[in-house]
DNA sequence: CATCAGATATAATCGCTGTCAACATTACCA
DNA sequence: TGGTAATGTTGACAGCGATTATATCTGATG
């Protein structure tokens, strides 16, 4: 209970001008304020006038407004890549598209505004951000396994090749995720949104199944966020 | 050298106290603008100084900025539903459904900024917005008589009641779509994308389908756009 | 230990934005 | 004709991202 100041400050040695941590504390403060508001509500003064540093300190960290919500972008896949995990460790292939479909809504859902800044329009074009680049290429990747997977144990119907059935399986569970923030109120007045997440994933990838009758009696498992 | 005071000069009878059609204007020149810049770049102030009004006439009009984009977006939707027609007058259900689904990726990239007005998460939440809440319903109406019709003429298989496969479509179609826009360039490397869009699309469709191989076979109908 | 380059923070400023309150002009209807 | 509502203007406020020039600190090198 010594309060939530004492990060790396206290000791009377420190001095006030070098901060010491700022970038660091920038971006914890950021995603705190993304928590609770929008992207654009977000702002550089507000958060350096909160740290209680000058308003251009940050700018000697980030080259502008958008490289500190890239960074704050590439952090947010780094969480993600760990929660898909889960999917990735099922071996059955249908299954672990499920998981990983489920994983993707449930984080948009519980990070929303991250998820609109590692997915949306605002951190465009991505050649300007390569790491974001490389993490959206990575996330790809772990689709086409799963997909690859499922065509070697004949699980998944060879409607096409690998990369665009790794795309399609993509869409939908984007689909799916985008909607539900985007369009929740507009569906859901008296309608449990999780649950319709998760029917249209199972009736996608269902769809894509040898056995289409087979994923949707699989049982519910938890993915863990 | 005449200067630029003369504001109340020209055409005798015409004032340009009152400029007569502003709201109007106001739109047109918005679109204009969106069309090649982002939401974010879009000022009331810039439309003003354009049009040559003073900067807070435009408040006569429009509440705030938001109203101004929420009009945009419900005159979208009016411009949408009409390019939706052709798949409404389609009679086979699951070509019905993907044409619908082509002309909302085809409209998606048309008028790129103007969906993420329509379905973004920029005006919400929708009871701010009461017209792009109902037409946000009547988009989803339309998809529902689609799977309804697939039902009774058995061609949609019926996995879930209407409104939850209606859900699944939308998702399916909103998920292509808004991928392409908002990932494209981190797959189209050397892809086509409008043509990936159009397998996804069928893909799901089919998936969903009393019988998945006929519609991949179905004619390559193009949606007037 | 001295010192100096590079990293880090500051101050002052520019131009832009949305928005508001007070005021001016016009249109229109009783 | 007169008065009210609609429409447009002026001027101002606070906030923002960003740039430039300047001040302060750190740490490695001699």
């Amino acid at each position: 209970m010594t309060g939530e100041l004492n990060m790396t400050t206290d000791t009377s040695t420190t001095t006030n001008y070098h901060h010491g941590n700022l970038r660091q504390e920038l971006l914890e403060l950021a995603e705190k304020h993304l928590i609770n508001s929008g992207i654009a509500e977000l702002s550089l003064r507000a958060l350096a006038r909160e740290i209680g540093v000058s308003q251009t300190a940050p700018y000697r960290h980030f080259k502008d407004k958008n490289a500190l919500l890239a960074a704050l972008a590439t952090e947010g896949f780094r969480r993600f890549f760990i929660i898909c995990e889960e999917s990735e460790n099922e071996p059955r292939a249908d299954l672990s598209l499920l998981l990983f479909g489920l994983s993707y809504v449930k984080f948009a859902k519980l990070h929303t505004e991250m998820f609109h800044l590692m997915f949306g329009p605002v951190l465009q074009p991505r050649s300007d951000y390569p790491e974001l680049f490389a993490a959206g290429r990575e996330a790809i990747y772990k689709v086409r396994a799963g997909v690859e997977r499922g065509f070697k144990t004949d699980v998944i119907r060879q409607l096409d090749d690998v990369a665009s059935m790794a795309h399609t399986v993509w869409a939908a569970v984007h689909g799916v995720a985008t909607l539900m923030l985007d369009h929740g109120d507009t569906y859901g007045y008296h309608r449990d949104l999780d649950l319709q997440a998760e029917k249209s994933l199972r009736m996608m990838i269902a769809g894509l199944c040898t056995d289409p009758t087979e994923i949707s009696q699989l049982p519910q498992a938890k993915p863990a966020v």
